[in-house]
DNA sequence: CATGAATGAGAGTTCATTCAT
DNA sequence: GATGAATGAACTCTCATTCAT
């Protein structure tokens, strides 16, 4: 009588292989460029030799594009749930949803994803096109969505929606490349911690900079 | 009225060589990344035989160390010796170095090298550290120092520099990876210029987004 | 009767791998030197293909030093014990001796490597150095401790150890030279033997020359 | 009127040209091997630059040849001559051309040509049967004339020629190698000079080991 | 004639990928 | 299915040789 409650640990481990394979390529793609990341580097942090690797992935590029297809677009389907069931003020959640992204997305792996991204999308354009369709313009038609409402409702001046959008987008960015180029080498120094920095950004866009 | 003799064709090229191996070398390491340019492809570009580049430069790290050195700390010095001489208003100042810095750098070859660094930084950390003290730390120090100014002038709210700081590059940052990521391969479509966008995101950056 | 199962043929050649490699380094870099030889060479000649090499040593530098070490410091150790528990006079011992070195070393391909030596020192004084120690020293010794032994028992004449030593080798390294360098070219024709010219080579020293 | 004593320093230069070349050519090729020697090298040493080698010789292949031919046959002759006129005892006669070879040929760059003979023999086969007919053989045959006067005269005993010839011919290309190959290194301690050495051999060889 | 900038064939080495075990 | 030995295309770098100046 085969076990009733528990797989066999082969069994277990082999349906856990997929992911633990785009993790460490995750891991080490971010690290050291897609480029200069050995396959058997990956296969060696996944804990399976070289030629599992490609029981799984048929190549390195594809192992590439399956990562980041895995880390993509999960938490921007949250996002847009969360804000279509939200009432009130429109600026609070908006900062509730940076927190939100920055410790779910841009802090963890999938940050990376989005740092690898700029940096690869010239080598994989269809990957490129993937990501502007399912990342790039839902976040800002997301976005754009709630300046509208804020706007509507008369809690935001008229202002141009574009630039807004970006302009919301950019510190998110700009903290996930400080972090994951310059970060864990001891070079970059700060003083606020990344929350405390996104929160006074958050701060001055809404109430600007001018006395 | 030119001169009826030139220099002898040999030595003119001999002295342009490091200048368009430079050049050819900033053009491919932006476009598909360090690893994946091949010296070869730098030297026929730069219209020379392969072993030719290496008379100019020992390797390909060295190419890419000097390719990067030539196009940094350029214009950082341009930029102080603006702010310093200038009177009035900080904020005019400030959208004038924006759209001097984008149009010089940032939409320019020297932007690539931005991207390219933040690629390479954890390949070539003593590259890292020039670039952080060169680059990153003097333009931090830069807008820091108009902001204070701003503020003691009372044109400014009291507003946390290091936040500040940050918020005024992210923006150039985030346009520079659009363009150089996405851009010529017509995946991405904005409705207004460069110029007009980052004019945009300054005002909002002053006057705020509440009504 | 041969066993029915073997080990599987890649096993088998896995573990085979460095001493075919070794025994093709070592014939190839006595018959070109060691820059004139391509490592593929090493490898075509070892059956496998030119990357199958760097599995086993990690540059053609390394896998110079392997073979060296590989072939020598062997037969050391057998003449000195074949010393150790010799009796009665010495001269014939060493006959013995010589012609044992002959046969086993300076005609063999170990040979090859003493030849090297002399050429690659220059390019490897760690291995020079190494030579040296594992090699000439012990071999002096050995040679030295016998004609002391000879005088002792007044076989020998009182005569200077160090010229006698060097009188005793010398022949051999010449026909060693002669062989590796001049040998299979049918460039040097002989009249007598290898064996047969070191053996009157010896009873010449042992006599002398004058009437 | 032309001057009539001196040439121009520049015609001198150039006639010294040749000379200069292969005296650099055989200090690099002795010291580090024919093929781990750059032909930039050499013009360096020479003092000219890299094209300049080119004029005086069509290849790197032409320059060592000529650097052999130039280094070889030089001092047989004259040692033929030394024997013709000699008169009385031979011993002393080989004594004197062996300080006399090692004092000329062995110790200097000459010797260094011998080294490098034996070891670039089989990649020059021309220039090895050149070599063998040129230094080898005459060398054996005027030694081998010695000794058949000497057994004539009853001054020797009746001894084979050939390895006679072989093991006064020993020792000095021994010494050679230690001395090229080990020599400058420190690697090599002796306790007395070359000279020295080489007269102990000689006495060795007259009288012979035995008591 | 001398020069040295330029060349490109060729060598060492790496690593994505395959496939026998 | 998993493994890792083997492969060879591709890449970096060297250096003998050429030739415009």
């Amino acid at each position: 009588m085969p076990p009733l409650v528990t797989a066999a640990p082969r069994q277990r481990r082999k349906d856990a292989r997929p992911q633990e394979l785009l993790d460490a390529a995750l891991a080490l793609f971010v690290e050291k460029g897609f480029a200069a990341t050995r396959s058997e580097e990956v296969a060696a942090r996944a804990g399976v030799a070289k030629g599992t690797l490609y029981r799984y992935y048929p190549s390195k590029d594809e192992l590439f594009k399956a990562m980041v297809r895995e880390n993509l677009s999960v938490h921007i389907a949250e996002s847009a749930a969360l804000a279509a069931q939200h009432e009130g003020p429109i600026a609070g959640l908006m900062r509730q949803m940076m927190q939100a992204w920055w410790a779910k997305v841009g802090h963890g792996k999938a940050g990376g994803v989005c740092k690898i991204m700029m940096i690869e999308a010239r080598n994989f354009p269809e990957l490129a096109a993937f990501y502007i369709d399912e990342v790039i313009e839902p976040s800002q038609r997301l976005i754009g969505g709630l300046i509208e409402r804020g706007m509507r409702s008369g809690e935001f001046r008229a202002v141009p929606i574009e630039a807004t959008v970006h302009l919301l987008i950019a510190p998110m960015l700009h903290m996930l490349l400080q972090e994951h180029s310059f970060g864990d080498q001891g070079l970059c120094h700060r003083t606020m911690s990344a929350e405390e920095l996104l929160d006074a950004q958050m701060s001055l866009l809404l109430h600007g900079l001018l006395a």
